[in-house]
DNA sequence: GCCGAGGTTTTTTTT
DNA sequence: AAACCTCGGC
């Protein structure tokens, strides 16, 4: 079997300082701090979770609860008291954020011995174990890791290959598939006919496969396989497993919630050997169902570890009891829930405030308008965030704090990684590395153009699938005949005699200097240089960073690893500015000013989550909203926009349903003076539902929520407001008092519309008219003051009269 | 083999 | 509205 206790030799532990503990000869020095130096501020139900050492153990810890201070804490505690020795303890989260924070924070108990801790992602640990024994699931250890973009591309080449029709069956989607039979722990073998069914005319098992063999012929992984791999290791070799079952005396999980079925079966072998489990999570924010995520995990966690201990935390830290009232009230309305109940000895704090808008660049103008009142009192920006559903909410964030001068850093956005100029670097660097990283290999052999098409190309593939060879393998055979015309031959014969030349420079010279060489000698550079459009020297900076970036790592193993795994904005979050991301980026953090933009019925929740998910769904989106509202200490800012552009089109919606979940008395529902009369307190006692009957009653029905913006729009005319509409929306639309009495789930058709035929019509039919939204158009229909205009480039509305003009 | 015009699709969330 | 892709002409 492999060597468990030989990393130093091995070729792919590069990186910075990931030495193997047990190779080293000394005990690393754990300062051995006494226990109550650390244990003294815990609370009660922290205090048990940290000193139930033994056995399997579930921490149920509510948001805010001090949940990274009790893992740490534990870790900590596991140390100083010898209970384990550092690499006796396997520690594992999800981001690689988290890893650093614990790393760091048991470092400042235990010292430097924290280093020694076998603690990271899922996926970095998996990749650890795999490169140690690669070649049991036939790959060698200096394997490429491949991202989401180039799963996908070999994937198409598997789909073109199978002649299976790229419209019905795009890349994508059935990577998609792949991925959650992965994320199953299922590897192609285990695709039953009743699993792939009729996908694909049940072709997918079979496009799965041959998925898994290009990835092994090209000496590469995707994510999933990294776990999918660690399971066939352990299985296929008892004693491989054995060995770690006794190295990992202590198993510490992080976000339990979050893990899919492969990763329990990951641990659950794992954990086989000393039984001591600890798994912390909130199954109030699972929140990766999507991604195979199974909450399941840790709703029977007590069935798979019998006689587990179970410890509750639910005394918040963090946020307001409003705030906390909020998001209880939103969150109760799950069902099949663990059960935990948040309690603050804080503060009351501020009603939790719920606005309503016109359009989302009234949306962008008022939050960020409310950003600078918050940054006049003091807020500093890093203590503000806009949260959002999904990522393309942010750009009108942006826009209107651009305009404003406000920093802001978008968190998840663009990351440097996944640049162009430097995906193509790194692709040059994973062909150094790796020759038979055939995906990197095409990325960049003609790139810049040195007359190798795809004719060539195509000559090379051919050669390469019926020899069954890498690419690089193939060209290096194919050059030394003369299938190909002399042009292309020379070419790629130069490129080859290149990659010999930086692959020795790789192994001689500095990564720096190595990268440089590369990237000036395969004309990279040269070509960015002549590059004469706005974004070239940007993109040579970009390099410059790179190879900058490079002096941070030993091997360029390590570095190729690093970029892979640990892909994220290095950005310094001590920097005065407002945070954009979505709800999913947010887990986990918390600040002191949250607004929560985007709360309309199709938005938040997401229409494809319900449409796809059901139920099921619906209640994951409401977990979203629960970690959102818990992400604030103080002050909370909900949003919700009558009219949104959607892929150009104007569309208009309803508030989301969960606004209608939050507790009355915690909420004060806010306006913009004289926009829908809010202010002025007239909020119909009839409330939504009334506001409805009203317009049922007056015989409209703008219910086509597709085409209709004109409906809650509205609510500009003063006649609107007393007709109980948007501002009827106000605590009579909200749960009331204790919360027995539920309001109307809003309905779709039937918005509540009052027409107004007291006053002459201003239009009539065949008008040529001016909307400031919309446009020129022309009148179809008069209903006293609602019009019904053709619009020329906007479709067909029902709009208010007051917001047209004659030109 | 290169480039532009025109048409299509996009937007859910990510290790 | 913008990014992406495909196809046809050079």
């Amino acid at each position: 079997m492999a060597d468990l206790f030989s990393s130093r030799s091995d070729p792919a532990s590069g990186g910075p300082a990931h030495s193997d503990p047990a190779a080293l000869p000394a005990t690393p020095a754990i300062h051995a701090p006494r226990p109550d130096s650390y244990l003294s501020g815990l609370n009660p139900a922290q205090r048990e979770a940290v000193e139930a050492l033994d056995g399997p153990v579930l921490v149920l810890a509510g948001a805010g609860t001090g949940k990274t201070r009790v893992l740490t804490t534990r870790l900590a505690h596991l140390l100083a008291l010898g209970k384990a020795r550092p690499w006796n303890v396997l520690a594992v989260t999800f981001t690689n954020k988290a890893a650093r924070e614990m790393k760091e924070r048991v470092a400042r108990i235990v010292g430097p011995a924290a280093e020694q801790v076998w603690l990271g992602t899922f996926h970095a640990l998996a990749a650890r174990i795999l490169r140690r024994h690669a070649e049991v699931v036939g790959l060698r250890s200096n394997f490429t890791i491949l991202d989401a973009d180039d799963q996908v591309r070999l994937l198409k080449q598997v789909l073109q290959a199978e002649n299976i029709d790229d419209k019905r069956w795009p890349a994508r989607v059935v990577m998609g598939v792949i991925q959650r039979w992965k994320d199953r722990g299922l590897g192609p073998e285990k695709i039953t006919v009743a699993e792939a069914g009729d996908l694909a005319g049940g072709r997918l098992q079979d496009v799965y496969r041959q998925y898994q063999e290009r990835l092994t012929t090209q000496n590469a992984a995707d994510f999933g396989d990294l776990l999918l791999h660690n399971l066939t290791l352990f299985q296929t070799r008892p004693e491989i497993l054995k060995d770690y079952q006794e190295r990992f005396r202590y198993l510490l999980v992080d976000e339990y919630q979050d893990t899919n079925v492969c990763q329990y079966l990951w641990l659950r072998l794992l954990a086989q050997g000393h039984r001591n489990i600890c798994c912390v999570g909130d199954d109030d924010q699972s929140i990766y169902g999507w991604r195979g995520a199974e909450i399941g995990n840790i709703l029977k966690f007590e069935t798979d570890f019998p006689g587990a201990k179970v410890v509750r935390l639910e005394q918040n830290y963090r946020s307001t009891s409003r705030i906390l009232a909020a998001a209880s009230g939103v969150i109760a309305n799950n069902e099949g829930r663990l059960g935990k109940t948040l309690w603050t000895e804080g503060d009351h704090g501020d009603k939790v405030v719920v606005r309503g808008v016109w359009d989302g660049e009234e949306e962008a103008r008022v939050v960020c308008d409310r950003i600078e009142d918050h940054q006049r009192k003091g807020v500093p920006l890093n203590q503000m965030a806009v949260l959002v559903r999904a990522g393309f909410q942010t750009r009108e964030f942006e826009e209107r704090l651009i305009t404003l001068g406000v920093p802001y850093r978008v968190v998840g956005g663009a990351r440097f990684y996944e640049r162009k100029e430097v995906r193509d670097a790194v692709a040059y660097l994973r062909v150094i590395h790796q020759p038979d990283d055939d995906l990197a290999f095409e990325r960049i052999v003609n790139v810049p153009r040195r007359g190798i098409g795809d004719t060539t190309m195509r000559a090379v593939h051919g050669y390469a699938r019926t020899q069954g060879l890498s690419l690089t393998r193939s060209v290096d055979e194919l050059v030394q005949t003369d299938e190909l015309p002399a042009a292309a031959r020379r070419n790629l014969k130069a490129l080859m005699e290149a990659f010999g030349r930086w692959r020795e420079a790789a192994r001689t010279e500095t990564l720096p200097d190595l990268a440089r060489m590369m990237l000036d000698e395969s004309g990279y550079t040269g070509s960015l240089q002549k590059d004469r459009s706005p974004e070239a020297p940007g993109r040579l900076e970009n390099l410059k960073e790179l190879v900058t970036a490079l002096d941070e790592y030993e091997t360029l193993g390590g570095f190729l690893e690093h970029i892979s795994l640990v892909m994220e904005n290095a950005d310094d979050p001590a920097e005065a500015k407002v945070s954009l991301m979505t709800l999913h980026a947010a887990k986990g953090l918390e600040f002191d000013v949250v607004f929560l933009p985007g709360w309309e019925e199709g938005m938040f929740p997401n229409q494809r989550a319900l449409d796809e998910n059901g139920a099921a769904g619906l209640e994951e989106e409401r977990r979203l909203a629960y970690v959102g509202l818990t992400r604030a200490r103080k002050s909370v800012e909900i949003v919700f926009a009558a009219n949104r552009r959607v892929h150009g089109l104007w569309q208009s919606a309803i508030p989301s349903r969960f606004v209608s979940e939050l507790p009355g008395e915690h909420v004060e529902v806010v306006s913009e003076a004289g926009l829908y009369g809010a202010t002025g307190g007239s909020y119909g006692g009839g409330g939504y539902g009334s506001a409805a009957q009203a317009g049922r009653r007056d015989g409209l029905s703008f219910g086509d929520r597709e085409d209709d913006a004109g409906s809650f729009g509205a609510a500009r005319s003063s006649r609107w407001e007393s007709a109980g509409g948007v501002a009827g929306r106000g605590p009579g639309y909200l749960r009331r008092g204790g919360g027995s009495i539920r309001s109307r789930p809003p309905v779709i058709d039937g918005e509540g519309y009052t027409v107004d035929r007291s006053k002459p019509a201003r239009h009539a039919v065949g008008d040529r008219v001016f909307h400031q939204k919309f446009g020129m158009g022309t009148v179809q229909a008069v209903d006293g003051d609602k019009l019904e205009i053709a619009f020329d480039h906007a479709g067909v509305k029902k709009v208010v009269d007051t917001f047209v003009s004659t030109p």
